[in-house]
DNA sequence: TCTGGGGTCCTGATGCCA
DNA sequence: TCTGTGGCATCAGGACCC
């Protein structure tokens, strides 16, 4: 196989690799929280470093590679990982931080093509089909972009270039890090096929473990099993789904603007709580930011879904679709004090709840109908006017009075 | 060892309606 | 009037992704 890695930033692959049928990048940057947290703390460059909440119930965010030497990895127990590597440097997260780079990171693909697909704020598709005659092969932009996130923001990310997303994705996994690889389209197959089934976008644990009792550990084995057989085994969506991946069939495009589905927020409680007024205020609490971040996207929504985590880790969501959409904080709460009140929790030791809006439309689009005895100016004003003051005066410069009498409690205790 | 937070998609059950 | 059926919407839960 001519299949070629090349690492460092380097010119693009000039021989024995033919990129013509690959128009599509995975980008992916490398620790991507720990690498921009570096920025600010060279001195502890070349020492393991771990991203997350040093104190609480915490997962690992981001490690660098000198972290991950021990074992440790993202979504990994904070408490695992400070015990596998004690002496690793330990920074709380700073989102806003993270928020500005991706913003410039993503301003170099759209300088690039029009056609990008942000995965998370560290990793999207480009489709530079169209791109190809301004800037060169595909393999060489892929080198460009290299060149410039490093040379803008001083960290590296790895590019893997393909004929479809999914082999792109994986391509850039397998450079990782700081690498760019190109798999030509006629050897997607032989790239494929000695990978474990698990390296598969859409196989977890579960499925991996079905796949293990068919006695499938490989892609290669995988695309060896009839269809049919799959589709029993998994159901009918991910047998199909996963038939055609085994033979590098993905015909997805990179879609630039993929409309929002859902906006929910969740918080897991410092300790597990089994005080309904404890947990009534968090809804509220949750309610308020979610419908806040459906009016800043001008966005409503139908369908109110709440969850509720019990101490034991088992989960249950209840959800109920309103008559009207909604991106009104007060309508959402009541919903979902309903829904709380209705699932018979009350007394329950809760670790997290969660408030979700789903059926989410366009608000320009969606015409609202005044219920029977509501007043022309009610919630909706005064919600909207309590943006504009968080807008002028920061986040707590508005808060509902039960808020208010929560933050009292936080402090007297 | 003890598991965050933000999402998407799929499946099966159920109820309504023609 | 009763029963069966198919389509559709809703709901709940699970798996998966970063």
């Amino acid at each position: 196989m001519s299949r070629k890695q090349i690492t460092g930033i380097g010119p693009a692959p000039r021989t024995g690799v033919d990129d013509s049928g690959c128009p599509i990048l995975h980008v992916d940057m490398d620790a991507f929280f720990a690498s921009v947290e570096l920025l600010d703390r060279p001195e502890l460059r070349g020492r393991p470093m771990i991203v997350g909440s040093p104190a609480g119930r915490g997962v690992v965010l981001s490690a660098t590679y000198e972290a991950r030497a021990y074992g440790v990895h993202s979504a990994m127990p904070m408490s695992r990982a400070r015990r596998l590597c004690p002496q690793a440097a330990v920074i709380p997260p700073s989102h806003g931080k993270y928020a500005e780079v991706s913003r410039g990171v993503m301003e170099i693909f759209h300088a690039i093509t029009p056609l990008v697909e942000p995965i998370a704020s560290d990793e999207a598709f480009l489709d530079v089909g169209g791109a190809r005659r301004r800037l060169g092969p595909a393999g060489a932009i892929a080198a460009l972009i290299r060149a410039q996130v490093l040379d803008r923001f001083g960290i590296t990310c790895s590019v893997g270039v393909a004929s479809s997303k999914f082999v792109a994705k994986l391509a850039s996994k397998q450079c990782k890090p700081d690498g760019l690889l190109v798999v030509p389209a006629d050897e997607v197959v032989a790239f494929l096929h000695p990978l474990p089934v698990s390296a598969l976008w859409g196989v977890g644990e579960r499925t991996e473990q079905a796949l293990v009792r068919l006695g499938i550990r490989t892609v290669g084995d995988l695309a060896r099993v009839p269809p049919a057989t799959l589709q029993r085994e998994l159901g009918q969506a991910v047998g199909t789904h996963l038939a055609a991946l085994a033979w590098g069939r993905d015909e997805r495009p990179v879609t630039a603007h993929a409309p929002d589905k859902s906006i929910g927020n969740e918080e897991t409680f410092a300790v597990d709580v089994d005080d309904p007024e404890v947990i009534r205020r968090e809804l509220l609490r949750l309610s308020e930011k979610v419908a806040a971040r459906l009016r800043k996207g001008g966005h409503v929504g139908r369908t109110v879904s709440v969850k509720l985590r019990r101490a034991d880790f088992s989960t249950i969501t209840r959800s109920r679709t309103l008559k009207e959409p909604t991106d009104v904080a007060q309508e959402i709460y009541a919903t979902a004090c309903g829904l709380f009140e209705a699932a018979g929790l009350e007394r329950v030791r809760l670790r997290l709840v969660g408030v979700r809006m789903e059926n989410l439309r366009a608000a320009d689009s969606a015409s609202h109908q005044l219920a029977l005895g509501e007043r022309e100016t009610g919630w909706r004003e005064a919600e909207r006017a309590m943006d504009k003051a968080i807008r002028r005066f920061g986040p707590d410069a508005v808060l509902p009075a039960s808020l208010v009498r929560g933050r009292l409690d936080e402090m007297e205790a």
